[in-house]
DNA sequence: CCAATAAGAAACAGTATGTATCTAATTCTC
DNA sequence: GAGAATTAGATACATACTGTTTCTTATTGG
């Protein structure tokens, strides 16, 4: 008798996509810590079977509505700036701006279930490093000898340093600091 | 009738104790992600409540059990090894025992819920590298220049990478080429 | 057009947090 | 040492969330 509109029901991809948009504003919204699965199946106006169905836990839900909302973390999304220095700060702005994205609130809320998730959950692309210092080799701008580990690391250690630990956002300045002082020296030192 | 034993009542101080021992034992034998204030009030011999009166809530109750069982980061736990080499490499021996007692799950955890935590909760103890420098600069290792923070952060940022990120306890020879190859030159060259 | 699939609704079981209420053990004060 | 104040410990409650089950029905695909 009353009218019930017949709802319409989305399926597939269209469906997937709204519900990981509806996670996502979720986060945004609320952060981690308030980020329930009842609100994003709310929001995304279906129920929690749709959501579970799909991912079998809150915190693989959040990791996959993070992915899709990312862009792609490929070794050549630097462009190869013409210096081992340019390309290392382009890399370091890229990875702040990525974060400024994510924000900490879900960055330390996923650190904190990493016990619930895949290994591979927290990307850490140490690929688009080598790419840079590869790159830097056949440039002749350094020598050819193997750069260790915690060398290649160390930009992006000491930038999570600012993001995670410290809470603060480098400026362009600060990451300038970190390639000059710490990340070229070092590489040219590694590669001699 | 029944004769239930006259049970004896902690209180103040020891029963303080007894209830963060409980927590601290309950952390290490469930992991963050297993831990409830129910479990540690049974550990313990009595109710939630008694925890609730001292701890606000489950995460500041671990941050108290956390800080109960560390020994304190005071800047001359490091003692003075006569040189900056040998200095730096105590300190990061010292931090990596240290974040080996309280375990990946913990930390991570913790990281999880900064929002619920109060700012000072991860203290970054960057006195103690500072101290170690002013060490260097007085013995006449280095130059009296200001070294800038993020070369002062730079040992830390590294072993935090490898403990959190990497889930993976440096050896000494990693803590060795971190201060060989990265910290030690780093400092040498801003303090110039 | 009919069968297979899967969306969406509703309700349930289980478990947790944090609170309120009561009693009795312990300590403090005079 | 008696009585008052404090607070431990027990129990029960309100609330909220996760993840599951069951059922109906819209949608798709052969």
């Amino acid at each position: 008798m009353a009218d019930e509109a017949v709802r319409r029901r989305r399926r597939g991809t269209e469906l997937e996509r709204a519900l990981l948009d509806a996670a996502w504003d979720e986060l945004q919204s609320v952060g981690y810590a308030g980020f329930t699965v009842d609100a994003v199946a709310q929001r995304a106006g279906t129920s929690r079977p749709v959501l579970y169905r799909r991912w079998p836990s809150r915190a693989q839900l959040v990791l996959a509505a993070v992915r899709a909302h990312l862009p792609d973390a490929s070794p050549d999304a630097i462009p190869d700036t013409g210096s081992l220095r340019g390309d290392l700060l382009a890399a370091l702005r890229w990875w702040r701006d990525r974060y400024e994205r994510v924000g900490p609130s879900i960055m330390n809320g996923l650190a904190g279930e990493l016990d619930h998730l895949p290994t591979e959950a927290l990307e850490i692309v140490p690929e688009m490093l080598t790419t840079i210092i590869e790159r830097a080799a056949r440039r002749g701008e350094i020598g050819t000898g193997a750069v260790p580990a915690h060398v290649v690391d160390a930009p992006a250690a000491l930038l999570r340093h600012d993001l995670v630990v410290r809470h603060h956002q480098p400026t362009d300045e600060e990451l300038t600091a970190i390639v000059d002082d710490i990340a070229v020296p070092a590489i040219e030192r590694a590669a001699r």
